[in-house]
DNA sequence: TTAAGTGCAAATATTTTGCTGTCAC
DNA sequence: GTGACAGCAAAATATTTGCACTTAA
């Protein structure tokens, strides 16, 4: 019997490209690092390692990007507690949502998947008569190597 | 039989000055702000309406009266989504946690109480290997007036 | 008395915008 | 070819800091 499907990560670029997003060469590279990051990345580190590929890359193109990936719901935007000063850090949403937890002496950023935050989701999507869009949930505390 | 007495809500003053806070006429100014705030204040409010009360008030010293209490744990610091700019909005720390809905359209705020948020807030603190301090759970969608 | 707090102005950090030239489709 | 996008620089927004003066305890 088939199970329903759903959806498959795909690349970004060919999900922009099925909404009809034009692809320019400084999308693509921004989008190749947001794909391969190995942390969470704030606006600054993104341009830093776009510009490896794309070295006139332009700070306002990379605002400009995330922007349009944020309004099509293909990355997320996390504070992570300004840590480290003010700026956002954003990663590819993914289909198990996890919830961050951060370390407020060290700074190291530990994530969570938790099936109860998914229940809580539903029951609240169920309850508050709105039409959720998006749940962040973000801790802050200290990680067992800085709680004394 | 006496029940263990969950620690009542009380001026912000008086939970200071235990804490050999120095008190000054400013610092009284924004406390009686934020005490008497009927909805979610930043930076620019606070300073808008102590002004009121002193006239002389410096922006600065919002700042960090904000800094002290916060990290007193007197007050959290909500994104609200980044809604409005990137500022940050204030309120007191209640004994009662909320949940924040914001309205991506009209900008409305719903405030829930969660006995299932409770309950994974624990299971987290049990679980997740650290000392928790601060948990941020923040809701964006679209309320049912803005809703299509 | 004196350490801590305040006001002011300047600095910093992050993000947005206007405009002109360029490129993906 | 043309409307959307990029680069650049300047503006806007939010917050922090250095320093000299003032004040709470």
């Amino acid at each position: 019997m088939p199970v329903a499907q759903t959806e498959m990560p795909r690349h970004l670029q060919a999900q922009l490209a099925d909404r009809g997003v034009r692809l320019t060469e400084q999308r693509r590279a921004i989008l190749q690092v947001i794909e391969t990051a190995k942390r969470h990345l704030d606006a600054g580190c993104i341009l830093h390692l776009a510009r490896r590929v794309n070295a006139a890359m332009a700070r306002s193109t990379v605002y400009r990007t995330l922007h349009l990936l944020k309004h099509h719901g293909l990355i997320d935007e996390l504070d992570l507690l300004h840590l480290e000063g003010e700026c956002h850090y954003y990663e590819r949403e993914l289909e198990k949502e996890h919830i961050h937890m951060a370390c407020l002496r060290c700074g190291k950023i530990t994530e969570f998947v938790s099936e109860l935050f998914h229940t809580l989701k539903n029951q609240l999507r169920r309850d508050c008569q709105y039409h959720l869009v998006v749940a962040r949930l973000e801790l802050g505390g200290y990680c067992s190597e800085c709680r004394h």
